[in-house]
DNA sequence: TGCTTATTTCATTTTTTTTTGAAACCATTG
DNA sequence: CAATGGTTTCAAAAAAAAATGAAATAAGCA
């Protein structure tokens, strides 16, 4: 029963305002976990996607009611994904963050920074198993370099879609 | 120092034929922690890929070490995204298994069983909330507008996106 | 410079996921 | 139709991932 802490800052119905959070946590945490983030990190994104205002660490963490170390942490990895992006809020010395709304945007950067690199070292890979191909005399040589081919082919072509994908998301 | 108990059936080098094994179970565990699928499957998946003959569970479990538990639960899952087939062998009772070798059918597999289905329950989440916004007057009702609308692009974006890309794949 | 507030870091705890191993189940065959 | 070999299931154990909370650090301000 005790009132509630945060700024009701308006006339308006601030249930309707929860509503539309709420449904926008459960998205992103959902959106997130499909790309392997964790739980704090949806509801981070969730909660500030539909907060008009730039909000602090701290404030963040109260309305999610989980702790600042994950807060922080979860921030962290977002800023890394380019998700957010801090706003100077004059007089105020935390930091303030907003949702990148164009998260089509994330998705790119998640194909490049998550994605692209274990294509290399893909490649590498496929190289070490031809030389071990190479080297020594097995049976069935011809299954194998089918085989190796068939990955070739795999990394090959996502490397080429996967960049072109990322290049369509940024537009 | 002791004999490998595994079957050495060729006088080519076995070493050779390990190699490539382990190599290719550490590709396909890395492909597979990406579509967040637990290491014993990516595991199972490396083996068959490389392996000339199908193998029986029993044997699986074996040469990768691990229990037949796993080793059935993990059969189980490759099976659902169709990333293996088994293949009969006469005058054994055991089930025999092979990779896939099209890999690309697999992600087009995991795309329509895995990523479809949240997009569908996606748009249910966006027309719930324009109803909630829709309903009661808020403030900054454009700031949600907006929102609203950009996520309805998104949803929209890939609904038509993933199933080409699905498409792509299976050719 | 020292004080205060904000943020990060990280060892510990909690939660979730994965693996194990044994029992139950199934299916073939002698 | 029992006995054997193969497979699945599932409760418990182990491992991995995430969250917490408090100490360390940084950063603004008087």
């Amino acid at each position: 029963m005790s009132p509630d802490a945060s700024s009701v800052t308006s006339t308006s119905s601030a249930s309707a305002k929860r509503d539309l959070e709420i449904e926008s946590i459960d998205f992103f945490v959902r959106m997130m976990s499909l790309l392997g983030l964790p739980r704090s990190v949806g509801e981070i994104y969730g909660l500030l996607y539909f907060s008009p205002k730039a909000l602090p660490m701290d404030q963040i963490a109260a309305r999610l009611d989980i702790s600042i170390g994950s807060t922080s942490q979860g921030l962290k990895t977002l800023r890394s994904i380019k998700a957010i992006r801090s706003a100077y809020i004059p007089g105020d010395r935390r930091d303030h963050y907003l949702a990148e709304s164009e998260f089509r945007r994330l998705f790119s950067t998640f194909i490049k920074d998550e994605i692209l690199p274990h294509l290399e070292s893909a490649k590498d890979r496929i190289s070490r198993m031809e030389k071990v191909l190479d080297s020594e005399p097995t049976e069935e040589k011809d299954f194998y370099k089918i085989r190796i081919e068939k990955l070739k082919r795999l990394t090959q072509a996502s490397g080429r879609l996967l960049p072109a994908l990322a290049k369509l998301l940024k537009l």
